[in-house]
DNA sequence: CGAAGACTTGAAATAGATCAAGCGTTGTGG
DNA sequence: CCACAACGCTTGATCTATTTCAAGTCTTCG
């Protein structure tokens, strides 16, 4: 396991033996797809690592969910909560079976404590999560369908760096704010437009530039 | 100065010493109102404290502006940028005169390996920050109009301990991501329902159940 | 006092949601 | 290996909340 956690961007700078540690003070959890990790109504005490698997994070409001992220392992969520020491602010669910770690948030001070490196490490991951719901925020509220969705498809083309991306039209929309039917519509109109190309799950660029250009 | 310093949160742990070489090592800014103190095109190599004034911080999008946050002195901003290195990802601008202080990132992190227990108490922000912009998401996009100006309404007041709040139109609705017209209309409907009354661009509430009730 | 700015109100336009029905793919059990 | 149920996707028609445009009123402050 201590292979996996080295994975973890958070933690790769630990020691062996801190790892040890780590995995010693920590406690290990096996969930089948569709699982609920967390949900507002828990009291955060620790935080979690997904070893294998995907997750995603969401609110819901009336039955209405909005999909605030999803996390392919390795990597660490409920941190947040878990400093404050409120109630988790949203839910945890798994789309896969997956394997996740929880730590204590007072081991994990000590630790931080020991090697103030972690905390700054820390530091900087929690930056770029404020900036991505930054960002998150600005394309729920500012943009139109069609430039939410352009832009979903070119960020995922970047981060991949594969110009042919999964496509999920449901989660897609959860993601966007918006309903399958219209995240259907706009699919259509960008083939149409021959912008993209689709193939079951899969879609393919094929002119970047108008892509990003109605992305704005 | 020092007295002021010790206000902000992030830094009411810090000794005198502490505090004197922050002094030293931050740079002193005066705006007048209305004043852009940093925009998404600069690079953040640093972050800011707010001593003294009031400030917005937002985003844009064809013209269309979006509130993310209101600060009031003393606070500290801009800190996520700062760690990431990147581009501020919002505007900042004054709402009223300011003194605002700028301290660069490196001789915070300095700062930090020094007292670990400051970069533990900047977790903690930064973790209320990342629930903040959540809870934004959550009324942004899953809320209708009326039940984001009641939330809007009864959150002040809980912040305020004040059950008669400012209230200005425009500010409002671009906090809620919608039009000034929408938040009057939705003020009127309130004002008929006996919910609350509206007084100049003060705000007093009647009936918190019914607000509260509303707000879900 | 008058002008500029903030707020209100109405009517029309519109983007996206909702409702409904049909289609295609997939995977499971007989 | 086929059949068919289940699920996801598409497409059309309608509905609705909010925006936009426009005009008028109120406020305040130099």
């Amino acid at each position: 396991m201590i292979e996996v956690l080295k994975k973890v961007q958070l933690l790769s700078g630990l020691s062996e033996k801190q790892l040890r540690k780590l995995e010693e003070i920590s406690i290990l959890k096996q969930y089948t797809k569709g699982k609920i990790i967390f949900n507002p109504s828990q009291k955060a005490e620790g935080f979690y690592i997904l070893l294998k698997g995907k997750i995603k994070i969401y609110k819901t409001k009336k039955g209405k969910e909005q999909i605030l992220r999803i996390f392919s392992s390795p990597v660490f969520f409920g941190e947040a909560a878990s400093f404050t020491g409120e109630n988790f602010p949203v839910w945890a669910e798994t789309l896969e079976d997956s394997k996740i770690l929880f730590i204590s948030r007072k081991q994990f001070l000590e630790l931080m404590r020991e090697d103030p490196e972690i905390a700054i490490k820390l530091l900087t991951i929690m930056s770029k999560r404020l900036i991505y719901l930054t960002n998150l925020i600005e394309s729920l509220s500012l943009k139109d369908a069609l430039s939410k969705v352009s832009f979903y498809i070119l960020k995922k083309v970047e981060e991949t760096n594969n110009n042919e991306i999964e496509f999920r039209t449901n989660i897609v929309a959860m993601q966007l704010g918006l309903t399958k039917e219209t995240v259907s519509r706009v699919l259509s109109k960008l083939k149409l437009m021959e912008v993209i190309k689709k193939d079951g799950n899969k879609v393919k660029i094929l002119n970047k530039k108008a892509l990003s250009e109605l992305s704005e």
